[in-house]
DNA sequence: AAGGCTGTTCTTGTATACAAGAAAATCGAT
DNA sequence: ATCGATTTTCTTGTATACAAGAACAGCCTT
C-alpha cells in the first residue's frame, strides 16, 4: 500500500462506499503517517480527489470528505439518460447491428449480476455488474470514451445510489429492467426504448426521504460562508 | 503574475490558441524560472493541465503539450450533438417556456459576434461570443452544470475547432446557423432542430485535410512505446 | 566503423524544513 | 460569569535539498 496509485484507489472507494462519511476530515499529516509516504505525494492524490470531487478543499484549514450534492446527481441523471437513450435507440434501430458477442457478453454480465442478488451483503457486487451492464453498452455503441468520462464525474451520483439501495431491495426491479432493455434492441423495438430508460435512472429521485434519513450526508446550500474554495483565495480555480 | 490560478489560466490559453504548439516541452524548471515561483506549486499546476489533457507527462523523462486526438474531438462532439439536440427541443417544444430575458441576451451575443466578424484577427473573438452562445442554451435550459463540465475536457476539441477556423472562413456560416437555431425555438419549430444542431456541430471532421496540413499537431496512435504514462510507472492512473 | 559499456546530465519524484493563515485556547479585565 | 485581545496550535502552502530514473555522449573494445 505504498504507491499513490495504490492510495488513490483505497480513499476512492473508502469514500464511495460510505466508510468515510461526508464531512470526515481527510488530513494530510494523518494520511502520511497511515501510508507511510511525505506529505508530497499524498498532497498529489489529495488534489486528484479533490478534482473528481471526492472531497472539498477549505485552504489553510482542511479537507472535507464532501457532502453528497443533489444538483450534481440530477444533471448526472439526465446526462446519462439523454445519451443512453440515443445510444440504445441506435443499437436497436440497427444502423449497426449488434454483434454476436456482444450479445453474449451482455447475457453473462447480467447472470453475474442475478448471483450477486443471491449473496447477502450484495449490494456492492450487484452495483459493480449493473455499472458493468451499462459501460458494456456503451462500448458497444463505440462510446466507451464518454462512458470513462462520465465516471471521472459520478462520486455524487455513486453514493446517493447507495444511500437508495440501502432502502429499497429493489435489486430484482433494476435486474429486470435490464433484460428488458436488452430485449427490446434484440427484437429491434425501439419505440418503448426512450420511456424504459427514463425510468430505469429516474429512480424516484425524492429528496425528502433522503433528508429525512441521511441529512448528514447532504449538501444543503447553506450560505456562501460555509462553501469551499472556489475563488481567488490560496487555491486553484477550475 | 504570481498566483497559481493565472499561471494556469496563462498556459490553458497559450496551448488552446496554438501558440504552444503539441509536443512542446514544459519543464518544471524552466516554467518556475519563468514565472519567478518554486516548483512545488508550478507541479500543481501542471498536474491540473495534466488532468485536462493539456499535457501528456511521461515519468521522469518530461511533459509535453497533448497532441490533438481526433478521436476525443469525435466522442466531444457526439455528446455535445445529442446533448443540444435534447436542449434545444425542450427550449421549443415549450414545457418551459424562453424567457424574455433570456432572448434578448441571446440576440446580443449574436450581434456581438457580428462585430466580431468585422474586426480582423477575429478568430478568438469570434470563438469567445460562440462558446458563450451555446453555453447561453445551456444555462437557459438549467444545464449550466453540464457545459462546465464538458469544458474540462475540451482541449482536443477547442484546438482541433481553431485548426479549422484557419482554413474556411465560414464565421458567417456558423453565425448564420446560430440565427437559424434562435429562431427555431421562437417560433417554437422543434422538427427541424435535430438536422440543424448535427449539421452544425459536425462541421465536416475531415482528417484528411488535417493529416495534409496539420499532421505535426496531431495523435497519429503510434506504437505504445512512444504513449503517455497511463499505468503503473510512478503516475497517478485515472 | 559498429556495438556496447560507463559516466554525465538531463528530467521528474520525494522528503523535509519553514512560512503563513485560520481557528481554538488562554488569560485578562470588567 | 462574560466578553475581548493575545497567544498557542492546528491546518495547508511554499521553498529547497536530495534521490532516482532515463537519455545521451563519449570512449573503449572488437
Amino acid at each position: 500500500m505504498t504507491s499513490k496509485a495504490a492510495i488513490l484507489g483505497q480513499l476512492r472507494s473508502e469514500i464511495l462506499n460510505l466508510e468515510l462519511k461526508p464531512g470526515s476530515i481527510l488530513s494530510e499529516t494523518a494520511l502520511s503517517e497511515r501510508f507511510r509516504i511525505s506529505r508530497t505525494p499524498l498532497r498529489d492524490v489529495l488534489k486528484q480527489l479533490a478534482h473528481e470531487g471526492y472531497i472539498d478543499v477549505y485552504p489553510k484549514r482542511g479537507n472535507l470528505v464532501s457532502y453528497i450534492d443533489l444538483e450534481s446527481v440530477e444533471q448526472m441523471i439526465y446526462l446519462r439518460s439523454t445519451l443512453e437513450k440515443d445510444i440504445l435507440g441506435n443499437l436497436a434501430s440497427g444502423s449497426a447491428a449488434l454483434p454476436l458477442r456482444g450479445t453474449l457478453e451482455l447475457k453473462e454480465i447480467l447472470e453475474k449480476q442475478e448471483e450477486a442478488i443471491r449473496e447477502e451483503q450484495a449490494h456492492e457486487t450487484f452495483l459493480h455488474w449493473d455499472d458493468a451492464f451499462h459501460k458494456k453498452l456503451f462500448a458497444l455503441a463505440g462510446r466507451g470514451y464518454l462512458w470513462d468520462l462520465i465516471q471521472q464525474s459520478n462520486v455524487h451520483y455513486a453514493r446517493y445510489r447507495r444511500l437508495h439501495m440501502l432502502k429499497k431491495e429493489k435489486l430484482e426491479a433494476i435486474l429486470a429492467e435490464h433484460r428488458l432493455l436488452l430485449d427490446c434492441v434484440l427484437r429491434r423495438d425501439a419505440s418503448r426504448i426512450a420511456e424504459l430508460v427514463e425510468h430505469h435512472l429516474h429512480e424516484d429521485i425524492n429528496a425528502a426521504y433522503l433528508q429525512e434519513n441521511f441529512a448528514d450526508y447532504l449538501n444543503m446550500s447553506k450560505p456562501d460562508s460555509l462553501k469551499p474554495a472556489s475563488g481567488a483565495e490560496e487555491n486553484i480555480e477550475s
